[in-house]
DNA sequence: GGTTTTGAAATAATCGATTTTTTGCGACTA
DNA sequence: TAGTCGCAAAAAATCGATTATTTCAAAACC
């Protein structure tokens, strides 16, 4: 049998489509692209390095995954942003975090709390350097998917994910607040803290907290 | 002007993607295709009328919705059905549509009310020939959109589609229940009744009891 | 005998070119 | 002068062919 490069290194060779789903799928909630923008296919094949096909193959996952709006015939928007749409994923983050928090502080085994505490770990020391936006980011994210990734319920964590990712998009556009920011820092912690001892309530409602308070910051991306 | 199509009849032209697109999915969730099953691309290209590129367009975007699973250079596979992933299908779908509907019965007007009742004798009139059980199907899952539509959240009506979906994957697979059918049946009558009323924990109550109903039924599928 | 290698066939992914549809703009008209 | 019309340019969608990767069975090896 000829060696793979997945037999090789674990992972799943990628094709250009996937690669392309990635990089444009970061760049979208990075906030490179502006809302309401149309896409300019030929322009995206120079910067992505691909060619058409793989790209529309991207594009037209990014669309089912709610990343970007597909109009026949007429090709591909960045979806807008509105304070009302904000809301809708904030509060809906709220209900399912929550619900997916109690049931995997029941379920979390003590792998999953060396885990978490692991992630905590990482997502302290990526902290430091206000350069490396992109690591801090990969790390929060990881952290908040440990969180709840034994709550037993596939289905729940992806959308979840993708409500996420639909929040961080605006999130990354509103300026920054470093006091609101300090606090939110606090909370990961203190998230740890009661995961561990299991105070179901607490962490609940500090994870309501959490949510509302990102949402307070978010809200600055519709104002610019 | 060249008058479009879309301008003649106000739906907007669709694209051999979005046409592949829709009818394999409806073949999907009728299970036309066996679970766990690789797709012959060339084999779909002729029986969907379809050339290449549309085709894998159509598929990428069953993929990110979940509908298949998508390996890197081996191409696209039916998902495998399990006992496991029904019961969290089924018990997502309680939780956000009793939330969804609690909303929408807090929410909803007179046009609600009227189109609620025009659904219900949809559904009802639908029922009747066993022939035609997409036209039943479809006027089931009208109802059940119609029923929740006014709970104001965007992204929770997406989650619930797709639930639905993949919900309906499983029930309509299993061999059919007649005795629980009718339950099932009037329990929509229930609904609406209670719906119309505002009796917001009756109608949640019943709600759970009726996707448990059909989550007994659906199991069946899992048993073949 | 069981495992590994090999290479042809099958399949997936991608490319380059073509076809179809929309868009933008200037001329025409009421 | 506001509203149409028509045409050329731009963009989207699709096609047909090519390239890359996997699969599978037979041969070689230990």
């Amino acid at each position: 049998m000829t060696i793979s490069p997945s037999a090789v290194d674990g992972a799943v060779s990628e094709t250009a489509a996937s690669q392309a789903f990635e990089a444009i799928k970061r760049d979208l909630i990075r906030g490179r692209f502006a809302a309401g923008e149309k896409l300019a296919i030929s322009a995206l094949k120079a910067e992505y390095q691909v060619g058409l096909s793989p790209l529309r193959e991207a594009l037209n996952r990014l669309s089912a995954y709610g990343l970007l709006e597909q109009h026949n015939q007429r090709g591909f928007r960045v979806p807008p942003l509105s304070e009302q749409e904000l809301e809708d994923i904030a509060r809906l983050r709220i209900q399912l975090e929550c619900m997916a928090l109690t049931q995997a502080m029941q379920q979390g085994d003590a792998e999953w709390e060396s885990q978490l505490l692991a992630a905590q770990h990482r997502l302290l020391r990526a902290d430091q350097q206000p350069s490396q936006v992109e690591q801090w980011e990969q790390a929060h994210l990881r952290f908040h998917r440990t969180l709840l990734a034994p709550c037993g319920s596939p289905w729940l964590l992806r959308f979840i994910g993708q409500l996420h990712d639909q929040f961080d998009r605006y999130r990354r556009l509103a300026p920054p607040n470093p006091a609101i920011r300090a606090q939110l820092d606090a909370q990961h912690s203190e998230l740890v803290e009661m995961a561990l001892d299991r105070r179901i309530q607490d962490a609940r409602s500090l994870l309501e907290q959490h949510i509302q308070l990102s949402w307070q910051v978010a809200q600055g991306a519709t104002g610019c």
